[in-house]
DNA sequence: GGAACTATCCTTAGCCC
DNA sequence: GGGGCTAAGGATAGTTC
């Protein structure tokens, strides 16, 4: 990778302006390799690039970013909820989530009637922002977990219908969601999504 | 790059085990240069593909993807409201927008107290998850509008005030998770916005 | 058993001193 | 233009589900 003499520090560049070089031209090749891996193979490729300096930098194989950013979500929240639903028979635990979801929603419902967007400073919307990010959490989970335990569950892989439902989840689907674990490089398989006849396609 | 005889066709790889092989070896080279991307040039990286089968391979150079993805999120949005107030002089606009939000904010609420969660099925679960979504899109466009707004806002740049340290943000900005925003990193610093800086590259 | 995916060996193309 | 190195292709033999 880097052809300097002997070997390769993979540290931190120190000087800035050669870092900054660096990034460019770094950047541009990996930009480049993500569309050939897409074009070439047929991969969905998604990839947000922050410099340093705070720009933001961004490629997709597909129409649009957030398409696969949807695949991305919906995939996650189908592998948790099996998760969920494999970790144990334990539904008397899920009843009573379900309840005090309800509650809460209930309680933020009230909240919602008696608030003035133009009344309220920025403190008081980021806290109405947090308790609708719990709502839809819960209203996405309870989707989730109905959807999944409808179908008839083999043992262990959720095939998903593939495709055909998925298109009414993308607009609502995104809007971040909670639940994440592992960092760096993960690798799960959900159903099979036929070749690229899913969501996103729209080949460039 | 490609040690092909002559030129590299750039279109789809038509046999399929071969098309499957180049995949697995372009990917690791892909993620090893996204890798070294951050390292080196400090920058935050998420990259996502999807393999032509369906399974799912992520990287990150922070902790959580997620965090990423939300700070994606968070910069469109942004740039959103930046467009919108440049847009200007037509303040009006923005007073009804905002009228307008509330209103369906109101509504939505009324839906939320006679909401229970344990009757409805996936449709209308979908249906909720959608219409919370929008309500948190205008709770948090309207808090960054105020953000932005309230600071010193030069000419075109919005300075959002660092949300690294200070942090009057990223509590709420990220219902994630909140619990791991600084990562393991070091400064990131998310000024400038609006600059066309998006998906230039991808040549060949 | 088969499909998707990975690893290994060997070779070549392209880069940068 | 050659030396050193990396990315990548061909082929093929594992591995996992």
């Amino acid at each position: 990778m880097a052809p300097r003499r002997g070997r390769v520090e993979m540290r931190r560049i120190e000087d800035r302006t050669s870092r900054q070089v660096r990034f460019s031209k770094r950047r541009s090749g990996l930009f480049k390799k993500a569309f050939e891996l897409a074009v070439l193979c047929d991969a969905e490729v998604a990839l947000l690039v922050f410099s340093p300096g705070g720009k933001l930098y961004e490629f997709s194989s597909v129409s649009s970013l957030e398409s696969t950013l949807d695949r991305y979500e919906t995939f996650m929240n189908a592998e948790n909820v099996v998760r969920k639903l494999d970790d144990n028979g334990q539904n008397h635990d899920e009843e009573f989530a379900l309840l005090e979801a309800n509650s809460k929603l209930l309680e933020i419902g009230k909240r919602l009637v008696e608030t003035n967007l133009a009344e309220m400073n920025a403190e008081e919307l980021g806290k109405l922002e947090e308790d609708l990010c719990h709502a839809l959490k819960w209203a996405r989970s309870r989707k989730n977990q109905l959807m999944t335990s409808s179908l008839n569950r083999p043992q262990k892989e959720v095939v998903v219908p593939t495709t055909t439902t998925t298109t009414s989840i993308t607009e609502a689907e995104r809007c971040t969601d909670g639940s994440n674990d592992t960092a760096a490089e993960g690798e799960r398989v959900w159903g099979r999504p036929p070749s690229r006849a899913a969501l996103g396609d729209v080949d460039t």
